[in-house]
DNA sequence: TGAATAGTGTCTTTCAGACAGTATTGG
DNA sequence: CCAATACTGTCTGAAAGACACTATTCA
């Protein structure tokens, strides 16, 4: 068969209906995974579907998101930023899209596409205490401990992975930290990502090397050698390194 | 506010209008970037949209792709493969969720969501001949020279940008080249999706480090010294080498 | 023999890994 | 002084960059 001669217009914007648009149409979410550091470990917020509704997977876990409101939100991005200041009534400072999970199976109520954000926060964004219907869950490999609804599991584990892979070359870790913090938070925080430690020595050079960080006239004190303080040299952006942490173990 | 007291029902699965699925739901289309190598150039895949319809940009380029059809996809990579056997007529052999662009204004046809995929194909793959509604355009940079429809321009970009970011550190290439080459054909191929010259030596020793590659008894031919033939010792898995080809220049 | 491409060897550079060492605070 | 953490220096090894060198075919 020559190419192009597909046998359904099969141009984009060309319907199974050809000009028509009146064919069922999948529904469309947005799922947003919450990273943060909270007691020295790696957690993600989970929100709890309400109970007594006639949605499906009532009173289960799941991650914070839901549909796409075509008259409020501008683009998906928008989109998920809004389901995050609804649950947690802060901006997110860095916000990526993992990818997205479309499927006639995943949803009981009908083919849906959602697409996966994460978000990155500094413990000390958060302040506020949770209602009833959110908690934290700490990350286990690749996922939390408890049941989720939907492929929920499915989606938590492809944001983990990609956190964890970046993390290896990026400096992703610092969107978990305070404006200012030092070089051991720092490493600290990849420790945490990564779960294994990392060799301070390399870490530093490392760090130095690039335009990440600048230091700030100020030290922390504490019960030994004050350390130095830094921040962001250019908040928001993200800087990638030419290799990975420790090249992957044979 | 506390996190967790969303004004809104915002857990997944919650609609604007509780309960109800009645509200107004986007479009969801597919968009495939089909790559190949063609007279030493990194090309793609364009298909002219039907120029007599009440389409939008009707006449123009646009990348193939389309609307999910619910009944006959069961899951987005499903369509993604459908749009392409329906195009080239071939089974994708490596193929990649790039990212999902959804907005109010990418179509004139109301809130849309199209996922990106890629494609590799070796030129051996597509010996068919050209519809009249399809052609190969060069990868100039980060797009093609021809205006494309709705934001297609974008969705390129962002393919290309991942294909060139993915081959520094991965076996993307071989997916450009038939079952058996020879080394010099992979290099080939790096260079030409790179778009610069590697050095054979460390690019030799690279490759034969890893288990990519697995000689067969067989040699090419030619007006010079023959060369070794080589397959991919697990067709259709990805190789992903420690560090990038070359570190970043500063 | 020479042109052309295949393939190897060798030196250098870069940077992570390991780890020991020094520095600076409070108690 | 000691404990604790911050920070630096030094050696080593792995792999890329540069580049010259050898190898094998056909014409």
């Amino acid at each position: 068969m020559p190419i192009g001669s597909g046998r359904k217009g099969a141009v984009s914007g060309t319907s199974p209906r050809r000009g028509a648009l009146d064919f069922e149409r999948p529904l469309v979410l947005v799922d947003v995974v919450v990273f943060a550091v909270r007691d020295d470990r790696l957690e993600v917020l989970l929100v709890r579907r309400p109970a007594d509704s006639n949605d499906p997977y009532p009173g289960a876990w799941a991650l914070p998101g839901g549909f796409v409101d075509v008259g409020r939100d501008a683009d998906l991005s928008a989109c998920a930023a809004r389901k995050l200041r609804d649950k947690t009534g802060i901006d997110p400072p860095y916000l990526e899209q993992v990818g997205s999970f479309g499927g006639r199976d995943r949803d009981p109520r009908g083919w849906s596409v959602t697409t996966v954000y994460f978000v990155l926060l500094s413990a000390q964004s958060i302040v506020g205490g949770l209602s009833d219907d959110a908690s934290w869950a700490p990350v286990d490999r690749e996922g939390v401990a408890r049941a989720l609804a939907f492929d929920h599991a499915v989606l938590l584990a492809a944001a983990v992975r990609r956190l964890r892979a970046k993390v290896e070359y990026t400096s992703l870790p610092a969107f978990l930290l305070p404006a200012e913090f030092t070089l051991s938070d720092l490493q600290h925080a990849y420790e945490i990502v990564l779960d294994r430690p990392l060799e301070k020595s390399a870490f530093r050079t490392r760090i130095l090397s690039t335009t990440l960080v600048e230091p700030v006239p100020k030290r922390r004190e504490g019960a030994n050698r004050p350390a130095q303080l830094y921040r962001l040299r250019d908040p928001g952006e993200l800087v990638y390194f030419p290799r990975t942490f420790n090249p992957p173990r044979d």
